[in-house]
DNA sequence: CGAGCCCAAGTTGTCTGACAACTTGGTGTA
DNA sequence: TACACCAAGTTGTCAGACAACTTGGGCTCG
């Protein structure tokens, strides 16, 4: 049962050579083997590594150039790529440093105005809200709040998710996150947040408020996280003006 | 003549049909025509279609289900999408108000330590710099500073702007933009900010510090940014994690 | 000798046709 | 009624061919 998910194959080829780019098999720059040899390498059919090149240009990781060839984008690994969506967790580990959680309450409440604008459902009908403040080598540097339905996890399993990631809660109990909408904007400390990241009243703060859906488009999470400004730099890959999508006058 | 750029044609494809999706002649969660058909009406073949599909797939604008059919994803119109690269004036535009400009002012200045570095030269060396105050129903809300080589667009190139986008003119002097990397972070209006953009001192901005380059990845255009907080919302669609890789274990 | 044209090899882009894998709704049967 | 099965429709993958384009080398011609 519970649907393997098997990803098709081009999202396969187009992770087998992600990990190989970003490993650093090849130089930024570096022209990649052509099509029908990489194709051979890797026993798949060209139109299949087509279609996963076509993913990896699209994250900007490969750039083809008709009659030449296919290169390695020069742009440095992004820090923190907003394009791609993971936990706090993830985020703190890929700087190197240790992760962890300073404060952590799971209970049933009410939902706010936006959250429950973004589930479509009433303002004050209950969720199972998960409050955290998550740190970097024991230090405070993002203070959250997860909502999500009482049907898909309760309190009582958020609060024993310990160390295991909430996606992988979800996905055990068949609501798997497949995309997130995230709208960023710059905030100020209050009172309570203050006193949990342990700095100044008003200090600044970067705050995301995102949308978790699932393949079916079904909201499954919504987060609210108010990051420390200092602690991590957002960056987002932004295609165009130049290829995309001229209004052609 | 005078190479035409000539698109390739699964982008021109993707193009008409991100025009027919965002026209709305598809209501959001309905199911497209099958690839045969739309190939047909769209006299191409299917293999092109699937590539162009395949783009707007990556976009979250469409959705496939094998076996089943393509479907309109039900995302909402993001506002202020940071996945698309635009200009401060089509931004302001957007939100259907009348942009404009307060302040403007073009000259020949030495690089900050950023900006030089991502242009890969030395410190105070001299580049052209377009100050500006951008205005939306004539109240400020964003400052800006461009940094480009002098040899692209000299100091009175940028002077003579006017109204015209600035993109437009570095194409226009065979300098195309073909992608940006934004950096996000939350600041604090300076004295001079903050009298241009006519807010108290310390009020809460959104800065974007871009470095826009070419398809050659050669660095064309360095644009610092502050955004008033309560201006806009800036949104992003975030793959993940539960289809597509996840970034490096 | 140098400049410019031309050509051939190599690469990505597109097309065609076929079949596999999967979903969905309906039908038939126990 | 419940379940298994089937058939039609859809996307996914494969294979091969040719077109469009880039690049570098060799050639001609001034």
């Amino acid at each position: 049962m519970a649907t393997p998910v098997r990803s098709s194959l081009r999202y396969q080829i187009a992770d087998v050579l992600r990990e190989r780019l970003l490993g650093g098999e090849f130089e930024a720059g570096e022209q990649l083997p052509s099509e029908p040899e990489l194709a051979r390498s890797l026993g798949v059919s060209r139109s299949s590594l087509r279609a996963a090149i076509a993913l990896l240009e699209a994250e900007g990781l490969l750039r083809r150039r008709h009659g030449s060839g296919t290169y390695v984008t020069e742009r440095p690994l992004l820090r923190n790529d907003l394009s791609l969506n993971f936990g706090v967790a993830e985020m703190i580990a890929s700087t190197g440093l240790e992760h962890g959680t300073s404060y952590s309450h799971a209970a049933r409440e009410g939902a706010p105005a936006d959250v429950a604008e973004a589930f479509g459902i009433e303002t004050g009908a209950p969720l199972s809200a998960l409050h955290r403040v998550r740190t970097a080598d024991g230090k405070p540097v993002v203070e959250s709040v997860d909502w999500c339905r009482e049907e898909t996890l309760d309190p009582s399993e958020l609060s024993a998710l310990g160390r295991g990631s909430l996606y992988d809660a979800l996905t055990a109990h068949g609501s798997v996150v497949h995309h997130g909408v995230a709208s960023i904007t710059p905030t100020r400390a209050g009172r309570e947040t203050a006193k949990r990241l342990k700095v100044p009243v008003r200090s600044l703060l970067l705050t995301l408020f995102q949308v978790d859906s699932t393949s079916a488009d079904e909201v499954a999470l919504v987060s609210v996280e108010h990051h420390l400004a200092d602690a991590f730099e957002f960056t987002v890959y932004r295609r165009g003006p130049g290829e995309i999508g001229d209004p052609h006058p």
